[in-house]
Order: structure tokens, then C-alpha cells, then sequence
DNA sequence: CTGTTAGCGCATTCAG
DNA sequence: CTGAATGCGCTAACAG
């Protein structure tokens, strides 16, 4: 601390020093080493291990040169959007680049400042993981030059960048389609509130369209709740209340349908012979559960993990579809 | 693009010039309004609001002045572990902080690339969700001089600057005595490979402990499994069969706890009458299960709020304890 | 209260 | 294949 510059702070430049180059061949030998002569390179690499130095990333991103994507991730981390994170960081990680996510929130306010946070690193590449309501927002990504994926719904609205997703119409129009095939006539849905979620509207929409193409269309079968467990014992409760002989729920969410499944349990209820339960993604518990979960099955780890290979295509400059639909499929088990 | 510089490329510089100020009034008013005058600062607001102006902290962390923070999450993100996170998250964020969160992995090896990966963007303090294993990593830690949380079993080794938990010694002595209170007597334990995990290694220690004390000792009841439902469901079937006689199982977390009960319904066999199961985290439906899961209460989020605020004393040169305990609860419901 | 100077640690560009 | 100069955008430190 006598002297102005601190001792031993490590850097491209000190590590030159001790090998004798120039700090240039250093970062080269990191960053390019196809550029540099194999023996120089060794040489440098033994003194970075030696020093244990780690190359100061910030650096290197006010230079043009940062591997940073960044994502907003829901407050409420459920297993399917963890899986859906976890997919987005193993191809980042997988190709050399990292992941940063701040924790966003559901009203479009706390929706920009979080995406004003993520700017602020300026990430090459961002994903978030719904349509972004805020025009605010949607101006200042598009002026920040990033590239962009919103993991959406793909009907409706123009994407900022690049769409990924499932036609949320299409999986509640086909999980709707399944039950009426299977006999039930009474079919309710529950969701969390609809209002300003694209995808949540259109799987009501399919929900809608089926139950109209059968002409068994019926008032008042819906409700909204939370996504939870107590969520989905208190949707049951409420929708069996007003229609006894109801005889399916379609749940947005496995989530809710574990938790009606339980309540069934708690009043005697045979699932699916009093009441069909019906879910949405697929978790883990959802084909251990006693019945095992009849839900839609989409494969979040792999969307993630497209999300970023398209974010880096479009970086490198390759051509990129605008809108990319993933695949669906419905998971026939026990509760339906 | 015709001249070299990036046309409204924006920066304090650009706001300064709008608003005929110095770039340095600029930044000022951004991180200590109070040291500008309420006419001036209201003037740069306006034109940063109105250029869209994100400010750069890539640039303000190379200056020193990052409010940065970074974690490690482990590659299966369960619902404790969310909860953390989200805590971490809600801190920080109402203090102004980002919160760069990095995948981990379970092998050492891993683990020292993702600690690697997170100190390359020099956040200022860093929480590990585990103790960290790799002797390389943990001489990277130190000498990176960043403030380091350690989130893990709080007795035995030394933590590398400061450490939060509970004792799982205690918390699996204390379920393992509710249990033989309620009169178990053949209690099982299931917990994931505990090699090389602190916390894992002092749960079983507690179990052994309070099994000892009670002179219930009895050799090979425990097995280990993934952290899955389906892993719960195994864990019970290899138990029961080895052991017919067996009363209780004590998991090491509610996911395979649940799976287990969900194995015991498709037997047939009346929980906790038959056999009691019980379990480690509370998570949200636990309360909810049929029966309602007996567990291990830790206020996870809690003890992510606390271990960001640790983290923001130490940096403002408080004085911070190295070693803090949180407490737990046991809670006691219908499944044992 | 506001401005000036200088530099954080890299990588781009151009020259050897 | 290696090196020198330069600047990314911001803020600490020091004037005024």
C-alpha cells in the first residue's frame, strides 16, 4: 500500500511482465491461441496457473469482446422454468459464455427496471422468458442493439427480435380435445390470472375452441388461482361447489393439479372416477404422483437451450427464423 | 456509420453535452443526487429519460464502484434452493445490487469453474451455497479479496471469510428424537451420497446420535438415492424390503419424501399407520400433501436476505460475525 | 455545488 | 507471429 499502484494486483500486464512479453500476446494466448506460437503459449498459460490470475471480464466486454447473455427470470422459480434456465445455461456454458439473470416480478414496472438492470451490463444477447408488456421496455431493447428472444406464446404480436415457444392455444385446444375423447363432458380450467399474458389468454382461447367445435361449450367452468399447491386444492374446492357434477379440471399448471389431487384424496374423492386432473408441464413428481398426472408435456431444458444457440447464431451473424414453434405432446397417465 | 464513432451512442458524455453540463454532474446525479443541486439533477433526469439512457456498469465496476454480487447455484434447482436465491435477490435488489448467478456443478472440478467463471466479473462479494471443496478455489476466493458468504453446515472447517447455516447435526438429532417420541422405534434414513457434503455427512451424524442415545441403534437403515420423487419411492421400496419391520423414514429432503408417500398410497399402505415418513425443507406442498408432510422447517429466504446483508456490512466495513446460526423448526403434522 | 484530469484492464487496429 | 498505441464509459480524487 506505500507505493499507488496496489502490489501484486493481477492482470494481462503483470502476467507479461513475468514471462517477458507483451501484455497483448497474453490476451491473445486467451482469447485467440490459434495466434500465438504453441511454446509462447504454454509459457503463458504456466504463468497465468502459477499467479492463479483470472482474466478481468468487465475488461474485456467494455471492449467489445463480452460473452454475457442476460435473462430476467420470474420471481417464483418453478420447476419449469428452472428447467428451462438450467437449459439456457448449459448451452451458454457449453460454448463459453455466461449467464446473467436478474430476478424480475410480474407488473410491467417491476418488468422494465428489471430489464433496465440487464441493460445495464450491457449482455450481447437477451432472453426473456414472457412477451415484454412494457413499451418502454420493448423501445429500449430495441435501441440497446441486442439480440433478443422472448420465450413466448408465437401467436399474436410481433417479437421484439426472435419468438420461441408453443402455441399455448394449440396445447390447451389438444389437452381439452383429449378429455372429451375420454369421455368427460363437464371439463373446467383453471389458471392464474389471464390479464396481460399472452399465453395464458390463448390457452383459454383453446380451451374455448374446443369445447365450442364440440358443442359442449358451458358458462362460468373457470377460475382463476394461484400457482400453488393450496392454490389448486382451493380452485378444486370452488369450482366443485358451483358445478357438482363437473367432471375434469384442466390446470394450467402441474402445480395446482398435485394440490386438487390432494384435496380429492382428503375428501375420499377417487381421481380420475369422481374427477378427471389434468395438468400442464410435466414436472418431475407429476409421473410419481398416486394417480400419476395426466398433463402437456413440452420440453422446457431444450428451449432453453435453443434460445441461447439462437441468440449466438444471430450474433455470429448466421440467418435466424424470427419465430420458432416448439413441439408438445399430451401425456396420457391416471388422473384423466 | 460513415464517421468512426457510433452515431447517439449514448453515454454520461452524450447527456452531458444535451444538457451543458460536465459528464461528471452526469454521474453524480445518478449515484449521489444529494451532492448536485435539485435544478440540475431534475435536468439530467429529464434527458436521460428521454435518450433512453441505460448507464454502463461494466464501466462503473472497472471504476470501482460495482454493486455487483455473484453466486453459485447448484445445477438442480429445488425449491430451498430457489427460496434462497429469491431471498438473496429481494435483498439485494432493495439495495441496490445485481446478483450475477452462475450454474454450478457437483464435482469439484466444476465447482472451481464456476467460481472461476463468477470471479472473472469481479463482483465485490460472493455466496456459495455449499462449502467449497476444490483447495484451488478456495485460494482463488481469498485472494480475490472479494467478500465471501458461505451458505453450509457451520460446524467443523474453517470458512473462507464468513459462514451461515443451521447445524444439520442438530436439526436430524432433533427429528430423529420427534420421531422415537412418537414412538417409532425403527427409523430409517435416506439422504443423497453424502461423500464430500458437509451438511449431508452432519445430518447422519445426528441421526446416529440420537439413535445411540436412545439405545435404538441398529446397523444398515439407511440408503441413499437422488433427490428426486422417484428416488423417494426407491429409497422406500429397497428400506421396506430389507427391512419388513421398519416404522419410520427420516429423508433428507421433502422431494423423495413425497415420492415415497406417493408409493405408499400405490401400495396401499396407510401413512403414517403403516409406515411414517418425514422429511427436510417444508417446502409449499408439503403442507398440502395427503397426508401433511412432518419436516424440517429452515426460512430459507431468510437466510438468503442474510446472507446478502452480511455480505453489504462487511463491504461497508462493519463488523460481521464469522460464523452465523439460523434456527430451525420441526413441524409436526400427519405423515409421522 | 460543479468541473478537470486521469486511469480501471483489456482487445482492436495497425506496424513491425 | 509479436508489439505499441489507443480508447471502451465511467468515477475517484482533487481543484475551483
Amino acid at each position: 500500500m506505500a507505493d499507488g499502484k496496489r502490489i501484486g494486483r493481477l492482470g494481462v500486464r503483470e502476467i507479461a511482465r513475468q514471462v517477458g512479453l507483451a501484455p497483448m500476446t497474453v490476451s491473445r494466448a486467451l482469447s485467440n491461441p490459434e495466434l500465438v506460437a504453441p511454446a509462447t503459449r504454454a509459457k503463458v498459460l504456466e504463468a497465468i496457473e502459477r499467479a492463479g490470475f483470472v482474466p478481468n471480464r468487465l475488461a474485456s466486454s467494455m471492449r467489445g469482446a463480452g460473452r454475457m447473455l442476460g435473462t430476467v427470470v420470474p420471481p417464483l422459480i418453478n420447476s419449469g422454468i428452472a428447467e428451462q434456465v438450467q437449459g439456457m445455461s448449459d448451452e451458454a456454458h457449453e460454448r463459453g459464455w455466461s449467464m446473467l439473470l436478474v430476478q424480475g416480478a410480474f407488473t410491467p414496472e417491476d418488468e422494465e427496471e428489471a430489464i433496465r438492470t440487464l441493460l445495464g451490463w450491457r449482455p450481447a444477447g437477451m432472453i426473456l422468458q414472457s412477451f415484454v408488456q412494457s413499451e418502454t421496455a420493448r423501445a429500449l431493447l430495441v435501441s440497446s442493439g441486442a439480440a433478443v428472444v422472448e420465450i413466448s406464446e408465437i401467436k399474436g404480436r410481433a417479437p421484439i427480435d426472435m419468438a420461441l415457444g408453443v402455441s399455448n392455444f394449440e396445447t390447451a385446444y389438444a389437452m381439452t380435445m383429449h378429455l372429451a375423447r375420454k369421455g368427460y363432458r363437464r371439463i373446467g380450467f383453471v389458471s392464474t390470472p389471464v390479464h396481460g399474458n399472452d399465453r395464458l389468454q390463448q390457452r383459454r382461447h383453446g380451451y374455448h375452441a374446443a369445447l365450442a367445435e364440440l358443442g359442449m361449450a358451458h358458462e362460468d367452468m373457470e377460475v382463476e388461482g394461484t400457482i400453488t399447491s393450496r392454490g389448486g386444492a382451493e380452485a378444486l374446492a370452488a369450482l366443485t361447489d358451483r358445478h357438482p357434477d363437473i367432471d375434469a379440471i384442466f390446470f394450467g399448471s402441474d402445480v395446482p393439479a398435485v394440490g386438487a389431487i390432494q384435496e380429492c384424496h382428503r375428501r375420499g374423492w377417487k381421481v380420475p372416477e369422481r374427477i378427471a386432473i389434468a395438468g400442464y408441464g410435466d414436472m418431475e413428481l407429476s409421473a410419481e404422483l398416486h394417480p400419476r398426472l395426466t398433463t402437456v408435456r413440452v420440453d422446457r431444458h431444450a428451449m432453453g437451450r435453443r434460445a441461447v444457440s439462437q441468440l449466438l447464431a444471430r450474433l455470429a451473424g448466421e440467418a435466424v427464423p424470427t419465430i420458432t414453434s416448439v413441439g408438445f405432446e399430451i401425456v396420457d397417465r391416471e388422473s384423466a
